[in-house]
DNA sequence: GACAAAGTAGACAGATTTGTCTACTTTGTC
DNA sequence: GACAAAGTAGACAAATCTGTCTACTTTGTC
């Protein structure tokens, strides 16, 4: 295996442990026998399971936006096409491997003096809020959209954190009854 | 002592350690610790740390169930009332002992399998959409009442996280004008 | 086929964790 | 003052964890 396709590898499989189990309850020793690589090799290509967090995060986001975007784009750029978010929503929620957000669920485990981590995850959800804004160019006062993307962000987020904490749907489609009323 | 404020006293300074520093980083021996009390009577209290766990969970909701009721019921009555668990918040996320949601940190560092948690967080939240529903009593339509409870509900938790994430106070008068709208 | 880069297997250090147990001391009540 | 309940101090077991290191093997390229 290719150098940069053995740290691609070691990403996705620490992804899908972490995001599932969770950080902290994750050891090394899981990821390298689940990726079935030796420990040295992880180490390698990560200076610690910290680095592996923060790549964790970064590929993570890097699938949803790239979804997330592809999803929306197939919706007619009318005014409404942002409420397409929580449709894409509703089918990850579907999925069987939904388990929240990984961002709130990192947060939640790191210490709060982890600048690094914190930060990373503030540059996703912003880039989160600007992905919204761009589909709201209806709006032509720049304030009022930034206002508007920030105010569907919100609903959105809960309806990731609230549909998986009840294990229902309901936060999904109050959420867009919601975003459906502001955007008018 | 006498053995009740013993059991108190644990829960009140293993609640604080856990909501600072988190549930799973917070150490049985950092509990002994910061308590001044013994290991052994630590354990001839509590069966197991996670029955702290839920000792804490419920510890946190009690204190806040009472102090956003008194908060709320020194509102007027009237329509807007309910408006008031935003400008609660504000108050809190003033406090520099703000943290977040307890429920969402606690409920991402425990395992996807541990129903007695989570189902207790639920309760909680239940518990919270009820507080609000009984804010809301101008609306007369049972259904639409607890539709528009849910949706509050779903503003003020997005409040909660994303002013703790963000570090910054706009979610939660932005969370307030969203839910200004709705209530009409 | 030589040679360097990359990967393997796993022992190990050193630190941490929860929970148990023993032996002792304090406290409150009769 | 006797006696039981409650608390203390901390050693200990048994399991975890991250990260390092050694000695060996495979792989790709010239």
């Amino acid at each position: 295996m290719p150098r940069s396709s053995t740290r691609q590898h070691i990403v996705e499989v620490a992804s899908d442990l972490f995001y599932r189990n969770g950080y902290n309850r994750t050891g090394i020793n899981e990821v390298i026998a689940e990726s079935g690589i030796a420990k040295a090799t992880l180490y390698n290509h990560f200076r610690s399971k910290d680095e592996i967090c923060i790549a964790y995060l970064q590929y993570k986001h890097e699938v949803f936006v790239k979804d997330i975007k592809s999803y929306c784009d197939a919706r007619p750029a009318d005014g409404r096409q942002v409420l397409a978010i929580f449709d894409f929503l509703g089918a990850f929620f579907q999925d069987r491997d939904f388990n929240g957000c990984w961002c709130i669920k990192t947060v939640a485990e790191i210490p709060r003096e982890d600048e690094r981590i914190r930060k990373e995850i503030q540059k996703q959800k912003n880039q989160l809020i600007d992905f919204i804004e761009s589909l709201l160019m209806d709006i032509k006062d720049v304030g009022e959209r930034r206002n508007t993307a920030r105010q569907v962000y919100l609903l959105y987020e809960s309806a990731v954190s609230e549909s998986h904490l009840h294990q229902a749907d309901w936060p999904i489609t109050s959420a867009k009854a919601i975003a459906s009323k502001i955007i008018g």
